[in-house]
DNA sequence: GTCGACATGTAAATTGTTACATGATTTA
DNA sequence: TAAATCATGTAACAATTTACATGTCGAC
């Protein structure tokens, strides 16, 4: 079986992606957003995102093109590019994901916004809410058994990261209440 | 002015000497930690922890020697490696790193246990929470301003990383508290 | 007219990923 | 004795950082 040149999509082309999905923008205008916005940690320097926009534009992803009432070409989505952004909205949510990537897994979530359905969203949250549940779980269980053994510093640090994902659980049951009353368009 | 070789110290680094600093470990043991504790977003494989290894050893900051009672040759620190260690770990909190690097910032405090004296950790956590605050009024504002303008998924996702600061700075003062009314020894 | 922000890129060095290779030791 | 885990590494490749280079445009 011949081994096919697999070109990867990285973490920070999806979210290259996502960004110019709700609104085209320039390169610099991307690496504004990343430097300024909490929008997660993906780098900002020009080495990084020039070559990642030329990565996207070969695989036909995005386009950089002159849009109505604009002066400047800015980058965006072609449908191929949105198609690819949905297939990794929809990917399950894995607790591997929950435990190392929570802000990517809020990254996914805004990017949903005018994307999916929300019977998706709601289904994105509550497999979400239940991968969170397992993995608090296994936090509370290791913290009973070993949590005293624990010298002080590594037990604090360990009751924060408790306590984050006790916060983010919180999260999901409200962002569930907030989609599921919102009037769909 | 002649440019010397500057070897640079990454956050691998650092929490691979963090670790063995706790206790000594092999390469493979400490590609373990990585892998299976939540202890932050550290690259378990091979080809990052040995070279990371060499790098150290080249530093002179770790070396592999053979403990008493032990049959296999495992990594620990030299003073030089603890002194490095140290002064990372007093290196002032900012507020980039409070917004961007909460997790590095938990990873310290628990390396600082035996390292630091009660008074370094307080002024730690003081800082860390002030550094905090700042941040977290910077969100506020920006919520009360825009955040009525976002779209909902995009408002949500906003109020999470609200959520999270907020829970990470009652967790401060909490900590705060523990280690003021620990016993030093 | 010059300062700062806008804007796009390149080159070298470093770092990390993926996949492979190898062998020892433990355990079922 | 076969499988799993321990243990260490390398090679090819991909990605990122850092630093540099260049030029436009608007504000003051």
């Amino acid at each position: 079986m011949k081994k096919v040149k697999q070109i990867k999509t990285t973490s920070l082309d999806y979210a290259i992606l996502g960004l110019i999905q709700q609104e085209p923008l320039s390169g610099y205008g991307i690496r504004k957003q990343f430097e300024t916005t909490a929008i997660g940690n993906y780098s900002s320097s020009p080495g990084a995102v020039y070559p990642a926009l030329d990565r996207l534009q070969k695989l036909g992803l995005v386009v950089k093109s002159l849009l109505e009432n604009q002066k400047k070409e800015k980058f965006r989505c072609t449908p191929k590019g949105i198609d690819t952004l949905k297939i990794w909205l929809l990917q399950p949510v894995e607790i591997n994901d929950v435990a190392k990537n929570v802000d990517v897994l809020l990254l996914k979530f805004a990017f949903m916004d005018t994307l999916l359905t929300k019977e998706q969203k709601l289904e994105y949250l509550t497999s979400f809410q239940k991968q969170l549940k397992i993995y608090i779980e296994q936090l509370k269980a290791f913290h009973s058994e070993e949590g005293s053994s624990l010298p002080l510093n590594g037990r604090l640090a360990f009751e924060h990261g408790l306590a984050g994902y006790s916060t983010t659980y919180k999260w999901c049951k409200n962002a569930i209440a907030a989609i599921r009353n919102h009037q769909e368009k």
